[in-house]
DNA sequence: TTTT
DNA sequence: TTTT
């Protein structure tokens, strides 16, 4: 169908460690388990409550793999958007069985760690190439900025190395 | 847990007209079941390959109920905004079952019809209160725009009818 | 125009304290400059490269306001979601001038913090009524959570007290 | 500044024929100007209220580029994901001016065209090879399905041609 | 003017 | 300058 999103986004935390799986060609396909929780109070009583919605995400993407392979801890705080994914599947009795998974994979695929180093640190978060920070990882290697001067480098990511240059000159806007 | 979001955007189409249910009390909840597909070409064969998504959406706002019920149909193209949420239930077997949905209810869902009139017509869509366009119904009641001005009615939605002016003379952008 | 959609989503830095301006008749406004910013690694010499953007935020909902006031800090970081808003004025020469910034009113506007108490603390940051965590302040007073069970308190928000129970006994999914 | 976002999702109408300029290199730019629109009833004087938003969207990347020059036209409605940018640049008196814009470019890009062949129809929407519906395109390439199955192609989409390939049958969910 |  |  022309003319569709399917979009999910979170910022949660993720329950624990994450599961690394790879396929039989190496692939690898990380699962994570993130929570989000939304409070309020209560109208009648004025009690403060809160409700955690627990979400399993399914990380497709090699590049996002890695990050979450090398930085993602239990604890950690996640932007996350993704895709929704419906699974079919049989349980032990040949019943069906439906999951939903919020997939990143692809483009429009993004994971980033919302707390810098920290929070508990500890192995597996340091000496990386990051350069000390937090991690973010976009689907498609290097990330290109836009066009102000004349970088190269641009949205043609899948092609080579093409040039991209906008002429600030000739912007009269609007 | 503070910090925490939790968005499903989606455009797509309506598979079969809504089911309203009621509960006790009489508050409406509408399901819907739309689907979002997406279309790519395939790295080998070349051939055009199409992977159509369900999802279930539940309405347990009041406004966009009506809206629902007055407006969407089979076939319609809606944007929705609302959040996932998983329910537990039992089969008829006892076993813990799990379905995830995407809820539209208070602060931050919305509900937009895409194809304005027409695309079949029939009963239902015309005769509106809208004045003739594809509704669009957000979650309270009257939907005050910006400052600009010095327009009455602000964001204030749960007070009464609070005033809100924006003084353009002191704004010295940037 | 029916079926239309005007959001904008960032998460970045507080470059300075917020300024809290009041409309003659009180209300308050809060201005906040957001940075956001992208690394990538140029594709031609292997450096790694920075943009940042600053993002101008005016908050016209009350509620928002006030978790501005109190909380929100230079430095800090923050989830919002708002809507695109060109504002016109005139400059000291009479020159017809726009500015674009991301206006918080109404529904669908969210602020959050994502930086939980601490990294610096001090004065400002203390003493809330949030329970010690990062305060997050949707539109609309007490947010109620979704239907699971018989909680009192739905969507209705406009209205006063509205009762939304959900059956889950009769919900078939799927 | 890591774990940062920048994003803008727009549903809007295209107000003039796109401009598309080339860079020296020949590299498209796309120009659109696009306006949203919320309606609201003045909770006074319970009159019917709009309030028209115009953004100007710049379109980087070639392949969306592409699908500009060849189906958006004055009237179409899209839907748009991309990220907001403030240029400054200098008017004749060579006084600094700023101008905000959503940029289409690199990853997490979006141009989906909302309506379907037609309205008006005439050269420039027919003889595709979307198969004659809206066209969509994304930033990459031919976009990938998600795993199920045994699909080749998936998200490595910076690499060559991949395979990637999702055991179900180890898939416990929950 | 933030953050890494 | 769009759309309803």
């Amino acid at each position: 169908m022309a003319g569709s999103v399917n979009k999910v986004i979170l910022i949660g935390n993720v329950g624990a460690d994450p599961e690394i799986r790879r396929t039989q060609s190496g692939t690898p396909i990380a699962n994570l388990r993130i929570a989000t929780s939304e409070t309020w109070r209560d109208r009648n009583s004025g009690e403060r409550r809160e409700k955690t919605e627990w979400h399993t995400v399914v990380v497709f993407n090699e590049g996002l793999c890695k990050v979450v392979e090398q930085y993602v801890k239990k604890g950690a705080k996640l932007y996350i958007e993704g895709a929704l994914q419906t699974r079919k599947w049989q349980d032990q009795n040949g019943n069906d069985r439906y999951s939903t998974e919020i997939v990143l994979q692809g483009f429009n695929s993004t994971l980033t760690m919302l707390d810098g180093r920290g929070e508990g640190g500890g192995a597996g978060r340091g000496g990386n190439d990051f350069g000390g920070g937090a991690p973010s990882y976009d689907d498609y290697g290097s990330r290109p900025s836009s066009g102000g001067g004349s970088s190269s480098g641009g949205g043609n990511r899948s092609g080579g190395g093409g040039s991209l240059s906008r002429d600030m000159d000739d912007d009269i806007p609007f």
